[in-house]
DNA sequence: GTGGTCTAGACCACG
DNA sequence: GTGGTCTAGACCACT
């Protein structure tokens, strides 16, 4: 379920941390539903139980998770409101990119096509109904 | 001319090399000129010569400057053009953040109008205007 | 009659405590009185018998419950004095919050409003009346 | 400089945490000073460096140092704003307290004290002078 | 030298 | 079984 890349530059928690996230925003990880046990991942993954406790950690600190000690550690039901505000707070790292992509001199047309592809296909995947409208300005 | 930003996770000499490019892109750093000496910059940043070095030797892997032993560094003829193609290697991740964007439920218009100030500003502040028409697609 | 929040980082146990606690101090639980079984609570908390088996063992360590083999678990008759005289133990601890509290800037009056909530609401919802006067001084 | 308690049941980068966060508050930790290396500490102190690193992530977290890798960590300019605000947003646990004190039957004139005694030490204390008057409510 | 990440393994509290 | 903390020691990137 889970893929880390030991080659990359990201360290493997973060990797980690982002994959539980996209789940979560694709409607594969489900509110209320348990994340596989530190353990469990720590052998899948071939990766220290520290590391794999620091991802949840962190998730647990972001909101996205809630870790029950002695149960295990469970997608909490507002994770992809979390998600959101926290994307919605590091807009201005993305103003930034985008920003650089003008002066680079990158068509104009090829961002907003970017822009376009990204809500036109968000829309299709989204299955999870309801909660997708809620729109985050 | 150069800013640094200690408190930014940023590492310093990635800022440096981000903002010589910059000053590639905005015209104020030509080709063939050349760029401030290790030293001089060390002390007026207040950074280690080897964080300088560092970001140097980037930038000349990046084929943006080359440096002449003895004598300095300077911008390379085609450093636009180097910078414009390694943008264009990096739109997959652009496209990648955009999608989880739409994913995580930030409005549309909102992403929209990021890419609209970014165009419309990079037209004011770019005074290099003539040669700006090189777009890269 | 009990309610435990599995949300909470609070142990199940301990939240089982307090709350005995708390009925017996406003005299939902009296001098004498069997308190729920532990099968019984089981099933109805739909917890772990180990884990309310604990909450009962602590209790009975703290002089506030005691239980008879084979017969059940009685509110002991000094129980209101023993965890009256547990809090006055702790009241170090609480000192050296208040000084944090103080320390960091927080609003005396809202502290002050705290206390006179607390002992306002104590005097309504406390319906023990006769008996609160046995203050612990 | 720094003291914990191996026999505590706090976990010990819990107790660095409070210790950094009263140091900070009691003026003893000003702003934008360096506080100890985290190897320097772990061999102070006698605990592992992974250890004090947690303990200083927290604090990052809590916006009351900031590291720079290879530079060190510092107290952040606003440091004290932060546990402020912190302790607000925690008002609710201290609340719980207070009331399970009036519920326990202990004088109210000795709770009243507490507070007085905190704000009174408080304010003699605290030499941090122009910015102590920015209570938070 | 600094902070940050990671591994290998241990122990604890909780259920 | 679970998550949480801790140790011992390693390596990396950065200054």
């Amino acid at each position: 379920m889970f893929q880390i890349d030991v080659m990359s530059r990201r360290p493997v928690y973060e990797q980690l941390v982002d994959q539980v996230e996209r789940y979560v925003l694709m409607g594969i990880l489900k509110a209320e539903e348990q994340v596989p046990s530190v353990r469990s991942l720590s052998v899948s993954l071939a990766v220290n139980p520290n590391t794999i406790q620091k991802a949840y950690s962190e998730l647990d600190h972001r909101g996205v998770v809630y870790s029950v000690p002695g149960r295990g550690c469970f997608v909490s039901v507002d994770a992809r409101k979390k998600i959101g505000e926290r994307k919605m707070e590091n807009m201005g790292e993305f103003r930034r990119q985008v920003r650089e992509l003008a002066l680079a001199g990158v068509d104009k047309k090829l961002v907003m096509d970017c822009v376009e592809d990204a809500y036109q296909r968000g829309g299709a995947d989204d299955d999870s109904g309801k909660e997708s409208d809620q729109d985050i300005r």
